[in-house]
DNA sequence: GTCTATACCCAGATAGAC
DNA sequence: GTCTATCTGGGTATAGAC
């Protein structure tokens, strides 16, 4: 049986949010801040503008929660590919490529919006770096350090080493089209980026 | 002597052209084609926004002749930095990656631009792709072909090492304000680059 | 909480005087 | 060729009925 009253109408808002969510991340990816409108949002969401405004409050509230649940969503990812209750020690440097790279590829926004936000340092710049990169960079740079012990990469700056295994794909999955227009290779697909994946792993391999 | 009537005319159209030109590369490239407006162009360059669609048509014009401009001063740099008269045949992969880096630090709208517009596939990314990245990708790929055959390379696949070698640089210039945000470096100074360089070319370089 | 109607602003583009 | 003035459309956001 269904709960009447309160419950089903806070259901029902969450749904509408919900579906708000993802059709932000889905335009703002692709079209930036000013390129997306709040009609378009609203009419991929199927929720009426007015209503939208009314649960996040401003085209600014609304990016900064879709901000949020996008980089959720990631790090529930990040945890089902590559951690799985492992601690960082236990992982090698190339599962963690090919994690980050399957991870990008599940998740174009994670990939395009500090992409095409990155560009300027305005209010979304930063707070995609305060909350979110920064903590990445550093973890990134201890466990390139742990990997370095181990003997298993070459000696490489760890910012240049981040670059390499994370940035490429990036470029690939979030350039797609024009991959596809001036190479006309679909540089999406899983056996693409897996290839890619293995390609920089060996390239990181040290001269034995 | 400065010539009367028309001469000067023209000059100063040209000079106003010019200006206007600079001003849509410097701001398309930074907020894209929806996040610029003409207004802000024509502030930028000192021309009357009147004036400056007369000269250009309309907004799409203005994109197109922009376009145009920045690859040939593009195609400029990349003569006087990397070839110098000289054939591909003479070109070693460090000498290119090395240049190509420096001409896109040079060019920072060369790199932007399709890194924006890349995302979707519209009118704007089917000409980057047809005019110029579709002949820049043969071209690549012959080049890395001449590289594996002498032996430079180890055996990569040239989408991949286009990727590699080009991709790289273009996030670091294209994303220095949030590199600078999230890890407090300027990613964009000519060491940093030149750097970056030296580590790409040391990876590639076959295990002997 | 959800609608209709609308205020208000800025975009790109044009008309017409000079 | 270069100005002033203006048109039309779409943008975000709000007011107020229900």
């Amino acid at each position: 049986m269904k709960t009447p009253g309160t419950s089903t109408r806070a259901e029902q808002r969450e749904a509408s949010r919900q579906s708000v969510l993802e059709a932000a991340a889905e335009l703002f990816s692709h079209f930036g801040f000013e390129g997306t409108s709040m009609n378009s949002i609203s009419d991929k969401a199927g929720v009426s503008k007015q209503n939208m405004i009314y649960y996040f409050g401003s085209k600014e509230g609304l990016w900064e929660e879709m901000l949020d649940w996008l980089f959720a969503n990631v790090a529930d990812s990040f945890d089902e590919v590559l951690y799985k209750g492992r601690s960082v020690d236990q992982i090698s440097i190339s599962d963690f490529i090919r994690a980050y790279f399957e991870v990008c590829r599940r998740h174009p926004a994670y990939v395009l919006i500090p992409m095409l936000e990155g560009v300027n340092d305005t209010w979304r710049s930063k707070m995609i770096a305060e909350r979110y990169l920064s903590r990445h960079v550093g973890r990134f740079n201890r466990f390139v350090r742990a990997c370095a012990d181990r003997g298993e990469i070459s000696d490489v700056e760890p910012l240049h080493l981040q670059n390499l295994a994370a940035g490429g794909a990036q470029l690939f999955l979030a350039l797609a089209p024009i991959w596809k227009l001036a190479a006309g290779k679909d540089t999406t697909s899983e056996k693409f980026i897996r290839e890619y994946a293995e390609t920089v792993v060996r390239l990181l391999k040290p001269a034995s």
